[in-house]
DNA sequence: TTGAAAGCGCTAACAG
DNA sequence: CTGTTAGCGCTTTCAA
């Protein structure tokens, strides 16, 4: 493997002197600069990025944590975020924290170890004392960690009310909602809070199944579905996460319920996975590539301490489906 | 930021003493070692992993390159291969080539530029010539890339049997094969060769309808379903991936066809997402944690230079939905 | 315009 | 058992 030494001592020159031709630093004279290159294409140079790492104090990598990436908000998320990265000039490390215990801490050693530049966090951490005081960039996506970093996300007040809008044009009576685990602090859940003010005010009847923490697999939203069904008979609306109203559509359709004539649902996130399938889901959308394009500009503007104006908060609409 | 020699002078020892404490490694008496560890805690120190990089000419990322993530094989599968790589001490680095014009080849080019340790590649290069010769440790997952490296798969060929003998117990006359690009060298090919085989000799007829290149969205596979709905009108089975299925699901349903009774469908892969929605999928599961369980460990051991007796081709099993 | 030299922060061989 | 020394491979002053 050739050193920037060899192409030096293939080419003549010093050390420093390559080092300006491939930075593209500092004046080099036409003629030095060819016998470099010609140096750097006969011995195959290819520079080291962990001296160059080491040397420049960086690493040009973002890690991205979230509790899941087969659940498709986050697989739809970290997509985006790894897209958005890589235009940047930067790599996506990826952390998943559901199963491994205390993988988010190790990751956040990661960082004051000079492993990765900034983070992006989106887990559903419920510990958040190892944010304290953490002086490396640090943005939370739809999480609150503590004062000092700044959180991406969605409005979720506005969601909450569009999907109650949507049950309101159909007079349901009685609707279930489905919530994650509400010992995690995040934004989202106040789509839960105006969904069931907003219904609440139109007279309707609404309860709360809460989901236990970090499930996130198809099986536990399936679990969950079938909990509801066996601890609720009289209903006819289920408002949940996209995975949680397609376990519902499955395990209605078992018990005989047809959608939306006998249940209507509507889905928050509106991820692809609402748009298969026999019947398309009305969803919630939340706008999962833009918010990953702005989490990721932002921890990249706090790496490199410059400014932005781009917005924390960005709107969701309605996907107009077949269940509601 | 403490540094070693900070450790090293806080503690009155020299720095070799304090990374010989801090790595566990030869003899240190007690003594010393509760001198260094005190002077650690004292000064906050994190020993920086560039530099320990540099130094031991390694950075313990494994590089994972697949098409897309959104999609949910890919998505299943860098979850499992990240928690495999986790438990063997590895973090892993995401490329997504889908959109992003020859970014296949930076990837490859940061693994040369010790980047990374070694790299998992399943993306659906149709220009794999950046391989050869490639020296850096690299494992095929699912794709055919040069005689010098080697490939975990599933085996496809038994994939193709299950799925055509499921059909062929319900008497289908006319069924078509979805099938991703054929350009793309991969042993998944087998399976819809198998399958087309096996059909046919049981007297079925069966058409190819190829998807275009790189096509993982759901709009991508909707587009599909459309044009396969138009092309052809009397068939009464389909079989093509997840994703396939699903929006065939959908299509089917808009023009008023009831599954099965109308038409079966089988999907390759069977993701969880086959098992939500209303009818969960007849489907054939690639194993897909212990590919990438196999995968994680084989590079891993590439990149240490050791052995394992681990196979290199696993069996996929029929999971019946009320698909087919 | 170029080279010498110091430095990034850690590890490891080798004395002692 | 511990300190000295020499790297790992690149960048960046600072002279010349």
């Amino acid at each position: 493997m050739a050193r920037i030494k060899d192409v030096a001592k293939e080419a003549g020159v010093a050390p420093s002197t390559v080092s300006l031709v491939l930075n593209k630093k500092g004046y080099v004279s036409e003629e030095t600069r060819l016998k470099v290159e010609a140096a750097v294409e006969k011995l195959n140079y290819i520079p080291s990025e962990m001296a160059r790492n080491l040397s420049l104090q960086r690493t040009n990598i973002i890690g991205v944590i979230v509790p899941s990436i087969s659940h498709p908000f986050f697989s739809e998320l970290a997509e985006a975020l790894e897209t958005e990265l890589y235009s940047l000039g930067y790599k996506m490390m990826l952390c998943c924290t559901k199963y491994k215990e205390n993988s988010e801490r190790k990751f956040i050693e990661m960082l004051k170890r000079q492993t990765m530049d900034g983070i992006i966090m989106g887990a559903h951490s419920l510990d958040v004392s190892i944010y304290e005081g953490l002086k490396e960039p640090v943005i939370a996506f739809d999480r609150y960690l503590n004062d000092n970093i700044p959180i991406v996300h969605c409005d979720h007040c506005i969601g909450g009310r569009l999907a109650a809008e949507a049950f309101l044009q159909h007079d349901c009576h009685h609707v279930i909602g489905i919530e994650g685990y509400q010992g995690v602090h995040t934004p989202a859940n106040d789509y839960h809070r105006v969904f069931h003010e907003t219904m609440r005010q139109h007279g309707v009847t609404t309860d709360i199944l809460e989901m236990p923490w970090n499930a996130f697999t198809y099986e536990d939203f399936l679990a969950t579905a079938e909990k509801l069904f066996k601890e609720y008979r009289d209903i006819d609306g289920i408002f949940g996460s996209d995975m949680a109203i397609a376990s519902c559509m499955r395990v209605a359709a078992q018990r005989g319920y047809r959608i939306p004539r006998d249940i209507k649902m509507v889905a928050y996130d509106g991820t692809g996975m609402t748009q298969t399938g026999i019947q398309p889901i009305t969803a919630v959308r939340q706008p999962i590539e833009k918010l990953a394009a702005i989490a990721a500009q932002k921890v990249v503007s706090k790496v490199k301490g410059t400014k932005d104006n781009l917005p924390w908060v960005l709107q969701p609409r309605l996907l107009k489906g077949e269940t509601c």
